[in-house]
DNA sequence: TATCATCTTGAGACGGTTTATCAATTTCAA
DNA sequence: TTGAAATTGATAAACCGTCTCAAGATGATA
């Protein structure tokens, strides 16, 4: 709890810095999408008609790109859907995807990203950002 | 040349062997994609357009989905739309791409490899692909 | 070589996902 | 409290790739 309010600040700060402005819905969206690790725009829609039948699609849609852009948020391409990672309170990870199941496991290894820094420094590259997933069987999808 | 002709043949053996027929288009295409080593079905559209201005976009995309299942392409998801790899004469590899001009440079590196293994396996999972992507800055790009 | 079942093609319709549009509403600094 | 500026929701539009289907091409067979 004292966490979603660290992350409110967070977009608080962000709204401020651009003269954006802090919305019911914006709020609304956030908590909900503490909760979880990856979600879609459609998940979280459906998820929150509960909650308020008229919030629209665009603004779900909109309001992630915002946590994207506010270092929330992370949108990944997994399936046909936009993932949007929350990586609020863990740092840059990278994927393990079950091709059976459809599970999900974050994971971080340093050595692989020292040796991405090497193989980009090699081409005479400067690294923003990088995308590795892992696609396989877990271990229940293979018995 | 003799290149064009190996890779004719691994076609004709996929055709073959799945009850498809070679026809001029198909042929057209394959040469065509040879030539490069990532290309998308609307700019192979637009550059096939003056060898035969009635070949159909989706034609292509066929035909190019078709080399994906014959093991000579693989497609990667970039950006917005579907890049055609040519794998046929080299193996499995990854790119750096840059976000400033678009160049891609392909690179392959054992030890990336190998560390993902490690990380399946921690896990519990048997890697069947995987996909790793960075993207950054060449140097003319930063200067 | 002629036949013809089967496969392929091209044109455009279609489908799923995300973004753009815009009038009405809400926010928040003054 | 006011009002300029941002936001919203509904929906149209864009985008990319696939599907449909009638017309045409291919190639195994005789
Ligand atoms: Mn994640
Ligand atoms: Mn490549
Ligand atoms: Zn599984
Ligand atoms: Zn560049």
């Amino acid at each position: 709890m004292s966490k979603d309010l660290k992350e409110m600040e967070v977009l608080r700060q962000h709204l401020a810095k651009h003269q954006l402005k802090l919305t019911r819905q914006r709020e609304l969206i956030l908590t909900a999408f503490l909760r979880q690790e990856h979600v879609t725009a459609e998940v979280m829609y459906h998820q929150l008609a509960k909650k308020d039948p008229h919030l629209g699609l665009a603004t779900i849609y909109r309001t992630l790109n915002l946590f994207c852009e506010a270092g929330m948020a992370q949108a990944r391409h997994f399936g046909s859907q936009t993932q949007y990672d929350n990586i609020s309170h863990k740092g840059h990870h990278d994927h393990l995807i079950c091709t059976g199941c459809g599970t999900i496991v974050e994971f971080e290894n340093c050595e692989i990203e020292r040796l991405q820094e090497e193989v980009a420094t090699k081409n005479g590259f400067v690294i923003q950002t990088h995308r590795l997933e892992l696609y396989g069987l877990c271990s229940r999808c293979r018995h």
